[in-house]
DNA sequence: TCGATATGTTGCCGTTCGCAACATATTGAG
DNA sequence: CTCAATATGTTGCGAACGGCAACATATCGA
């Protein structure tokens, strides 16, 4: 029988839980004072003094004295914050045509960043890596002072596994690439990688319109439509890391054919190259998403109805997903923000009408707004190793 | 910003968590020797040895001399075992034709068992309770000296929240009805309820054909089609307890219409009544899907047609599951465990199809079959507290 | 019979947090 | 301006917990 092995605790394993709980609300929550650290985890002053003693030893927050504007009796609260440049992390951001890599600073402020465009020259892994690797090098040198806890990197692809191996990149014609073990190598430093989708529905959840909720699932609508699923606050992977292909949801056994092979997957319907297509079989000529959503805000029937269609096809493969998860809510980001923007109505009319449970479970519809998610995502990411066990910091790493 | 909110940890939770684990893997895997124990959790034997005995004196297991059979040298060691009749749950699994009560030791052994008909006049929530109390109450008086650690229901409805609400049942005309807590009122203790589909999941992963498996997803038919999904180990409830419709995902928007109001769920592709519709479609004159599914084994084209049309759609649905949660197993019960017996290939054929991570995730295709999955689950739920709270067995409840 | 081996048991130690008492800093009333 | 009230920071002590080393125990095999 397969052992479950649910590891046992140890006294300093604690410390390191309460470490890791602070940091946390201190990297995603700004600055927080003593005593509401106190009543937000429940734990005695005296413990949280000594907790916060030790991240200030560690370098990592800093304790501002008492604010001016103390409300009410009592000795005014300690600030705590997050110090943004004691030490950062590197995000790598390869899209399909562009790549960026940034530095970010605990509690999540860009530090420095670096952007170029993909062409056919510079497309390949081994490329990328090759240009990524001196950018990275730039913006540390410009952090002489910042320790480096971590690098994360976002890739349009089917992600095996977090350490390394990125399977499956149609859109960059890369095929079993090791991105994150080839840039690992060159930098001597293990790389965390992601799917761009999975990772801009972190950014959203840590950091975007869905912070702090515990049951999300956001569909990322760019050339693909990719997804990424939050289940209890914390990212799906599933078995393998494949978890969240929910552009590769069928809606229709005997719909269009999609590149995937399979038929009337949602991306057929409401990706971008499937909703141009509907606008030029209505007749529009458009060219570019954006027009067609500003013809159909400005009230032009086609254009309207074109969307209104995709919409409720949106909608439909939202009610699938809500069907077998139940979240709470629901990102749209990408164009489909747009969508859910110029036609809500349709979209809730596809979800409503699917939706077993309608009338049960309310569900918020929210359109993703977040600046630079996947960067954002692959930040966080990056981030994950020291939030854990923030006592680590500045140990040498078992080996990558 | 909504607060997150990752507890802190204190001292005296670690004992109980590794109490927890304890009891957890004596209660999973029965007999456990104290040096099996330690290697499991990593934890020192000493620690084994207090843990060991505070369960002890709990009541709830026992150490039994050391084995003759020991298998090289060293001083053999103590072998640990789950007392099943030292505590004990009472499961009830209110199915569509039938109730059953009963009560179940700790270690999983059935102790004692009630089960009756449900017609017309014994259906209605209060009826089905005015039936189960007492049959509770014989149970319990046919275990004297064991103590009482929970009451689970299994309900073939949606289930708002496990303290309580039935939201909706249709195969038993059944709405908004709060049977747990009619249940929970007579009794004067709390019972948790779950779905039938889900309690049935969570039996399959905790004793039956996915045991251990941290990622799977059970498609149950019955009736209806329902299922449950398993995400890191753990029954995925959502954000309202809603999760796991499968039987209500469409596969094709335009598809025959369900009574949930949808066009082309699962279930009307694989359902018993979809099934046997198609069959007398297909010229048979068969009244049971046993018959239809012997049939097709005999090698009559048309039943096996039938059920390969089903099987195909039915991995129509798993490809979509898939491509969201990428699982490492899915399960198949009731009549879809035929399905997949009868006809796997073409249930993998559906699923491989609409796979967009096939080839790179395999995935495995297990056929449940533990009796009475149900009941079973609704029996790990109720255990679920004293597993997670050993140390609090006799102390009591904060307030229902 | 005795060494090797594996396990159980005991006493001590380090770590962690809670708690109570005290110290400190601010507000607001008189 | 003074002082009580209030909220927070700080300190020292105690309790709970697991690890560890040393020792005790039980079996095997030569």
């Amino acid at each position: 029988m397969r052992t479950v092995g649910p590891s046992a605790a140890r006294p300093e394993q604690i410390r390191r839980h309460n470490l890791s709980t602070l940091l946390r609300h201190l990297h995603l929550h700004g600055q927080v004072s003593r005593s509401e650290l106190a009543s937000l985890t429940g734990l005695n002053r005296s413990t949280i003094g000594g907790l916060v003693g030790d991240l200030v030893d560690l370098g990592v927050v800093s304790q501002r004295s008492p604010t001016r504007n103390s409300k009410g009796a009592g000795r005014p609260a300690y600030v705590v914050v997050a110090r943004p440049r004691s030490v950062h992390v590197v995000a790598v951001d390869v899209d399909v045509d562009s790549v960026q890599v940034a530095a970010v600073g605990l509690g999540g402020d860009v530090l420095g960043r670096v952007r170029w465009q993909l062409h056919d020259g510079n497309r390949s892994a081994t490329a990328v890596v090759d240009d990524v690797v001196p950018a990275i090098r730039q913006l540390t040198a410009s952090l002489p002072h910042s320790h480096r806890v971590g690098i994360g990197a976002s890739v349009p692809a089917m992600v095996a596994d977090p350490s390394g191996l990125a399977v499956y990149a149609p859109n960059l014609d890369w095929s079993d690439e090791p991105f994150g073990e080839l840039l690992g190598d060159r930098l001597n430093e293990p790389v965390l990688i992601g799917n761009d989708a999975d990772l801009a529905t972190l950014a959203e959840q840590r950091r975007g319109v869905a912070a702090g909720l515990r049951h999300v699932v956001c569909v990322l609508g760019r050339v693909g439509v990719g997804g990424g699923v939050i289940v209890d606050g914390h990212l799906l992977r599933g078995a393998r890391g494949y978890a969240g292909e929910l552009g590769h949801m069928s809606l229709q056994a005997d719909g269009p054919l999609c590149h995937c092979g399979n038929h009337g997957c949602v991306e057929e319907y409401v990706g971008e190259a499937a909703i141009l297509r509907s606008a030029r079989e209505a007749g529009l000529e458009i060219s570019a998403l954006a027009t067609l959503f500003e013809q159909a805000e400005r009230g032009d029937a086609v254009a309207g109805e074109v969307v209104a269609t995709a919409a409720r096809w949106f909608g439909r493969g939202l009610a699938n997903l809500a069907n077998v998860l139940n979240p709470e809510a629901f990102v749209a980001s990408g164009h489909l923000a747009e969508v859910l923007r110029v036609a809500e109505p349709s979209v809730r009319e596809g979800l409503e009408r699917g939706m077993v449970t309608i009338g049960r479970a309310p569900i918020t519809l929210l359109q993703g707004g977040i600046r630079d998610a996947s960067l954002v995502g692959a930040a966080e990411l990056a981030f994950e190793e020291l939030l854990a066990a923030p006592d680590l910091l500045g140990t040498p790493r078992p080996a990558s």
